[in-house]
DNA sequence: GTTAATTCGTACTTTCGCGTACGAGTTCTA
DNA sequence: TAGAACTCGTACGCGAAAGTACGAATTAAC
């Protein structure tokens, strides 16, 4: 912040850096300093010089990974019906967990508990609101705690981007059974 | 198998192994060998002397947990209302599951992919077989595949799992919280 | 064009946990 | 009670990956 301020080249090396961090944490939670600096194709003293462990990396990139989300996101129209809404979120956001689910994992490992659940406190604020807007609705269930829905939806997209990295679900048809899974989740009883 | 036949004292040491391993690794997927050695009451070389590398270990540790399960579940009386069938087996499989989540973590880790879920098998026929038998009762929806929906129950119920740990979810109500999310989550569309 | 920031290679230290070697004592088993 | 099976300590070798030290060559900034 009050930095003498970084040099062009600079800028650059820790873009590319950030972005093969990204890419090979996303690929492999376990990617080590080396295979990153490699893929950014930087000498790894040069990564050194701007992150000076690899859960300063580490953080750096998911912090990235989220604020890119947040911009996806945010543009989002969630007014109006609360279940068209959601539908509209989910579409959104299950590619974005399927993309990052690994770099999620190499995050969780290395950064304090909590760390990985405070950044993404933008994210899960966005969801809670729209549930607590559908229950006003009636659209949504209140017998249960809105936390526990939120995580819930967490885990349900988690759970398909594992599945289809391990090759039971399509790609194409992920979308669809996501939200039809989640509705049914969230939906108040009829019965 | 064909062996020359075990000591005694060699069998009560692979006992009181695996019995640690099992309680070791389900506080931390990460232990040690020397970790559950010690926790064993038990010299590492004797640890060795039975298995020869971590992985050997761990699969043993989460084959003996998924044995012992296997027990509880096997007993259970799944038959009438497949809804209800449901709740009782959601009501014994959830707390197995919290029990042994992060020993799961660790098996996942060292063991080959897919070994795990092939470990898994029968616990995931049962839940299987109850699923379509409650489709045939018209109480489970149809709209999604099988194998889908058994795997989100797991999913479902790591998640709970982990809600526990992180101290979000009081034990005592998980039981409730999950068998009803996931109730509803199965239950063919009313409207 | 001078200055200071930046790059980046090589080589080193450290840490950590796995697995092995050796060998002496102990305890089952028949 | 003989011999084999088992226990278990100490010490060692090994590989992987993190992070450090040093210093020379580049390159942006003014």
């Amino acid at each position: 912040m009050t930095r003498p301020r970084r040099r062009a080249d600079a800028e650059r090396s820790i873009a590319r850096i950030v972005a093969a961090a990204r890419e090979a944490l996303s690929r492999d939670p376990d990617a080590t300093v080396d295979d990153i600096a490699r893929a950014a194709g930087v000498g790894r003293m040069t990564l050194y010089g701007h992150f000076r462990t690899r859960p300063e990396l580490v953080e750096a990139a998911i912090a990235d990974a989220l604020r890119s989300g947040e911009q996806t996101l945010g543009g989002l129209d969630l007014t109006g019906d609360a279940r068209d809404a959601l539908t509209r979120l989910l579409e959104s956001s299950w590619t974005l967990v399927s993309e990052s689910a690994a770099l999620l994992v190499a995050a969780q490992k290395v950064l304090p508990e909590g760390r990985v659940r405070d950044l993404h406190a933008d994210a899960a604020e966005r969801m809670e609101e729209l549930i607590e807007r559908g229950q006003r609705q009636g659209a949504f269930r209140t017998d249960l705690p809105t936390a526990w829905l939120v995580n819930a939806v967490q885990y349900l997209l988690h759970g398909a981007a594992e599945e289809i990295r391990a090759g039971r679900l399509k790609t194409a048809d992920a979308g669809g059974v996501v939200t039809a899974t989640i509705q049914s989740m969230l939906s108040a009883a009829k019965g």
